[in-house]
DNA sequence: AATGAATGAGTTTTCATTCAT
DNA sequence: AATGAATGAAAACTCATTCAT
């Protein structure tokens, strides 16, 4: 059996992912106000100066985290959806990747719901976590020029395709009801009464 | 003889009202992770000690402000309305009253939204709160009997009507857009193509 | 027996004068870079969070116990010289003033050597402390004008008189020489010599 | 055959005095208790962890680094300074030296000063930095036998000369006043009157 | 020789809360 | 009721040093 020693000495990605790991545990479990770099330390199994060895400071790794997730979500929902996708079988697919991310990943979203919510997210510059949001502008306007999608900012269009699957999914967990099958099609089918044109 | 002393009951409304209202713009400011017993104090121009008077500890103090402040959103958004109001009329000023909230408190609206977010919300005992949703299902039931509402899970009608308001109300803050009479007049279009029968 | 309480809460002179002392203890002890706010904080028998209740910070503190110190120093100096007494007479009292002082408080004196001649001091703004230099100013200016003192800038003089004492002081508790009465007569000729028209 | 590496020694000298330097450019900067090994070792562009190949630890470096800079010092005050020397030309010499080396080497000097006043140096087992002065005393038994200056302990006739000279260096450094020929003759005029017979 | 990673023990400071009045 | 002082516990972060290579 042959073992493969990459260098040890230097920066290892297992210890950079257990320290986001620990991070969006702890955060879902006892939320921002109570996080501690020695609470994250210890749950990842690392000293708490060894954090420091990753990452500059609290903020800088709240803030990478938090990139990192984001890009995670972002990719996911637009998977499979491109130029040529027709409009209602994209905005179909996104529904469906959404609800499969946020089912899938309910501690990624219940960590970029808590930041997204807190004045944190002023502080740091974040402009790059727009250019996730590109593709789907592009969507949209192909939508709406070919008359399919209401006349209206994307945002607004977005809005009722987002909310809907991510507050059905905390209801999901929080145990109001469930989301299954059935009503990810009923929402599909509101969300679509409300945007198409 | 009846006395009126300005000053009956010992503990000061005001005294109250100057910790809640320093602890929802300190929240607004700096947020959960970042707010304590003390800059609230300050702020309100009390001491520390005087905010345990008041409240038992932080926890009950903020739990206190959550009920406080949901129960104010919750009046006005059901304001005018009652079991006689026609389902659309209803609709449209329910809409209309949570814009009017949402706009007109910011601060209150960005508490319950940082508040709603966190698991701090969950160690709390907050069935109480459930009383206030009473008379939207009873609103949501009359409307399907009619069958003016589609005939799905109430809390998924509710989704559709109250993040186009609050969203909206966020990319406002946030500048991005300007949500004028317009733009609720759009999204109330929208919202009623997604919830009607 | 009358025993007057003062407000036993209210901020307590002992408190901050044992912080000070503690300070200036360790600080002859064990150096600037090894004294700690918790190394004080045990020495003067308090709280490390005390220390903050009458101080901003350590730089404040340290800041506040420089002046003290300073300003006790210079009081002294100058005890019983006004702007009658004679050059010589003032000059000799300057010099055996400044003895005493030093060989009587060698934990303040110590602690301003080692104040002063650390970068810290300039991070400061301590322009108050020339106050206590004027007095030295108008002294050596009347000396030169009835041509008892050497034409040359007053700093230059002060050298001269300040330098023999301390640093002769400082031999003295090394242990290198006997800093006693007939040490003082010496410089206090010497510097005379100096000085002199 | 005997071949001459350019890199005979394996501890590389440019490395120390990398060392070294950073260390005195810091400590100026930011003072004895603000130093650390990891901003030393940045400044220096080394790994922290080079440093131990060059010294025992941080003590070890500075007291090795105290002795290096005494020494440069030391030499330099002494230069063109002997046995044969006449007193009074060997006196001016001295203060000239003192003053070029301080004006030249402000670091250095100011590393001394502080390195001196700090409890730091007693620590230290340095009596080996006595070595360099032993000329001194030699020169001052001279001067006495000679009947050319006052009968009294050497260090302080020492005192007179070297304080004018380093505190007013000082007040140049300070800004206070300008440390140039004119007041290198008035000093060498005055510390004279103060030590000759 | 040289170094980046790692860390336990320490740093300064703030916290929620209680005490004494 | 109201409060300033006091504090143990914990926060974020840095330290000198060692380890593995």
């Amino acid at each position: 059996m042959i073992v493969y020693y990459t260098d040890m000495r230097h920066k290892d990605d297992n210890k950079n992912e257990a320290i986001f790991q620990a991070t969006i545990q702890l955060l879902n479990e006892i939320g921002f106000s109570d996080i501690s770099m020695s609470k994250i330390a210890k749950r990842a199994n690392v000293s708490p100066s060894t954090i420091y060895v990753y990452f500059e400071n609290k903020e800088d790794m709240l803030k990478k985290l938090y990139l990192n997730v984001k890009e995670k979500m972002s990719l996911k929902m637009l998977d499979g959806i491109n130029e040529m996708t027709p409009i209602q079988a994209g905005f179909e697919l996104f529904m469906s990747n959404l609800k499969d991310f946020v089912l899938d990943n309910k501690d990624y979203f219940l960590f970029l719901e808590q930041f997204t919510n807190s004045p944190f997210i002023e502080r740091l510059c974040l402009d790059e976590s727009i250019g996730y949001f590109k593709p789907i502008l592009d969507f949209v306007e192909r939508g709406q020029e070919q008359h399919i999608l209401k006349k209206v900012d994307a945002h607004l269009l977005l809005i009722y395709c987002y909310y809907p699957v991510t507050q059905l999914a905390k209801e999901h967990f929080k145990g109001t009801l469930v989301f299954n099958q059935e009503k990810l099609k009923e929402i599909t089918q509101m969300s679509w009464d409300a945007i198409q044109a």
